[in-house]
DNA sequence: CATAACTCTGTACATCGTACGCGGTTAATC
DNA sequence: GATTAACCGCGTACGATGTACAGAGTTATG
C-alpha cells in the first residue's frame, strides 16, 4: 500500500470529464449514475475508510451496481481518483471580495469550521516581530486564512495527504483554487517566481503539519487507545532498553511533554504555533523587497 | 493503496528484534539469514520500487528463500517496516562534535550528498533580516545541516514519507535522532516544550518539500516523460478549458514560471527558498526568548 | 421494425499478506 | 551415542485487489 497518484489515468479522458465534455448522445439504456455521484460515493467511502478502504466493488456496492459498471462512467480507478480530487477543492465558498470568511456551508469534520475561522480574529495579531509593516495585516490575514483552509481540509480528506499532485490533473476546482492561492500574494511587489514560491512554501508547511494531525487521528482510530493509553502501555518496554545518559535532551524534553500533553505530541498546538513562524519568515522576506503593498497597487492604479 | 504504518505490529516484537535481543544459542538447524538482512533486502527494494513494490515474496526471492520463510525471523510486514524505519535513521554519521561535517559514507541517490554539506557553507549568511543576533549562527547552522539530512534521508528512501510515524516503535537509531535534533535548540532558552515545537515545525516542513521533490522525481519514472515533455502533452487540453479572465494571476504566474522552469514548478528551488524563511521565523520567535544562547550556556556553567 | 449504440453483469487472472501443517536439521538431554 | 525438543524453511490455501473480455439487455435512430 502506497501513495497513489494523479494524472496516473489518461490525462485527456480526465479533462475531458473534469470540465464537462458536454456530450449527451442517447441511445442505449438511460444511464442509471452519473460521474459526480460516483466521485461523492467514492470520497465518503475514503473518508470513512481511506484509500485501502476504497476500491471499485465497495463504491460500486454502495451505489448498487456492480464493480464493472463504474467502466462505462469512468476509464479506471486512477482517473475517478482524480474527480475526487478536483470534486474536494470545491467544497470552500467561493471567494467573495474583501472581508470574506472561510465559514461552515458543509463541514463534515468537526472542529474544523472553527480552525478556519478562527484566522479573521487571530490575523496579524501578536505577532514576534512586532513592528508594524504597512499593508501587512492583508496579506498575512489572506495567507493565514488559505493555510488554515487547506488544513481544515487535509483533516476532512485525510486521503489527500496520499494523493501525489506533482503533474495534477487541473480540474476547475483545482485551478480556482492555485488563482486564489497567488492571487493573495499579488500585489506585493514580487515577482510571479517569488509569489509561486511563497505560495508553495505556505503549502509544503501545511501539508507537512496535516499529515502530523491526520496521523495521530489515525493512530488512535487504529489501535482503539489513546495516546495517553498507548504510551502507558509503550512506556515499559522503553523503559527496558532507554539509557538516559546516551539520550539526554530526550529524556529531559519527553519527561515534560508526556506530563504536559498526556501524550507524545500535541499536533493541533503544533499547527498554532508553526503557523505564525512560518508566516513571520514570509514577513522577513518581504521587507527585503523594494515595493509594498499599497506601493505596487499605487502604481497600478495610476493612469501611467 | 495508501500509507503504511509503523508500530502496527506488536510492539513488543518490534522492540525486541530493534534492541536486539541477546538471545544466541538455539535448537533447530542454523538460520539462513539475519534481520538485519531481511530488512537492508526490504529497504533496496522499497528504494527501488516503491512501497507498492516491496512484498514478502519479492523480498524471499532477493533472498533466495520462499516467503513463509521470512516469518520466522520478523512475525509480519509491519515489525518488519519498523525495522526498515530504524534501519535508515542508522545512516547518518553519528553526531560527533562542534564543526561535525554531515559527509558522505553512504551516499545512494546521487547529487545528496551536495545537498547535505552545502549546510555549512551556507550556514548563516545571507539571511533576510540582517540583524546579528548573538549566538545565532549556531543553532542556525545546527538547524539547517539536521533538516538538509533529513530532506536527503527522504530523497534516499522515498517510501518514508508513506510511513506513518505517529507512534512509531523507538528504536535506537530513531531515539538517537530525536535526541539530536532537540539538542540543537537546547541551552537556548526555550523551554522543552517549545524546543519540541521548533523541531516538529521545521521537520514539518522539510516533510513537505521533500515530499514535492520526491513526487516530481516519481512522475518522471513513471510516466518516462520529462516535466517539459509532459507540460508540451497536457497544454493543448488545458488551452481547450482555460479561461484567462477567470483565473488571472494563475495565468500570468503559470507562463512566467513555465517559462523559467521548463517545467510546472522546480521542487528543489522550492526548498532552497523555503528553508532561510523557516529558520528566519524560527529566529524571529527566539528573539522574543529572554535568554540567549550564551546567557542559557554561562547561566548553567557557572557553579551556582 | 431493424439496428447501432449504449449500459450493465459474470467470469477470470495475477498479486497481495499470511494462517496452517509438514518434513528436515540441529543441539541439548539422557 | 541415541533420543528428542526446538527450530527452519516450504507448499498450499484463502479472500482481497484492479480490470480485460464476452455477452445480455435496453433504447433512440434509420
Amino acid at each position: 500500500m502506497t501513495t497513489e497518484y494523479s494524472g496516473t489515468g489518461d490525462p485527456k479522458r480526465s479533462m475531458e470529464l473534469l470540465w464537462g465534455g458536454p456530450e449527451r448522445p442517447r441511445r442505449g439504456p438511460k444511464p442509471r449514475l452519473t460521474v459526480a455521484q460516483i466521485a461523492r460515493a467514492a470520497i465518503e467511502i475514503a473518508d470513512a475508510e481511506g484509500l485501502t478502504g476504497l476500491s471499485m466493488r465497495r463504491v460500486a456496492d454502495q451505489l448498487g451496481v456492480t464493480a464493472m459498471s463504474l467502466y462505462t462512467y469512468v476509464p479506471g480507478k486512477a482517473e475517478l481518483l482524480d474527480l475526487m480530487l478536483d470534486t474536494v477543492y470545491g467544497e470552500e465558498p467561493e471567494p467573495t471580495t474583501a472581508g470574506a470568511r472561510a465559514t461552515d456551508r458543509r463541514t463534515t469534520a468537526g472542529e474544523t469550521a472553527a480552525e478556519e475561522t478562527r484566522a479573521t480574529e487571530a490575523g496579524a495579531g501578536g505577532r514576534a516581530s512586532g513592528g508594524k509593516v504597512t499593508g501587512a495585516e492583508d496579506w498575512r490575514t489572506r495567507l493565514e486564512r488559505l493555510a488554515r483552509q487547506n488544513y481544515a481540509r487535509y483533516r476532512r480528506h485525510p486521503w489527500l495527504l496520499q494523493v501525489a499532485t506533482s503533474r495534477p490533473v487541473l480540474g476547475p476546482n483545482l485551478m480556482a483554487r492555485w488563482n486564489q492561492e497567488l492571487a493573495a500574494v499579488d500585489g506585493l511587489g514580487l515577482t510571479e517566481i517569488e509569489m509561486d514560491l511563497v505560495v508553495t512554501l505556505l503549502g509544503d508547511y501545511v501539508h507537512g503539519a496535516a499529515r502530523a494531525a491526520v496521523e495521530a487521528d489515525q493512530a488512535e482510530q487504529r489501535t482503539g487507545m489513546t495516546d495517553e493509553q498507548w504510551w502507558y502501555a509503550y512506556a515499559p518496554l522503553l523503559e527496558q532498553v532507554f539509557d538516559v545518559a546516551r539520550f539526554p535532551v530526550a529524556a529531559r524534553v519527553g519527561e515534560v511533554a508526556g506530563a504536559e500533553y498526556r501524550a507524545a505530541t500535541d499536533p493541533a498546538r503544533s499547527f498554532e504555533f508553526g503557523l505564525p513562524r512560518v508566516l513571520d519568515g514570509i514577513e522577513a522576506f518581504l521587507r527585503t523587497r523594494p515595493a509594498t503593498e499599497e506601493a505596487a497597487r499605487d502604481a497600478a492604479e495610476s493612469p501611467s
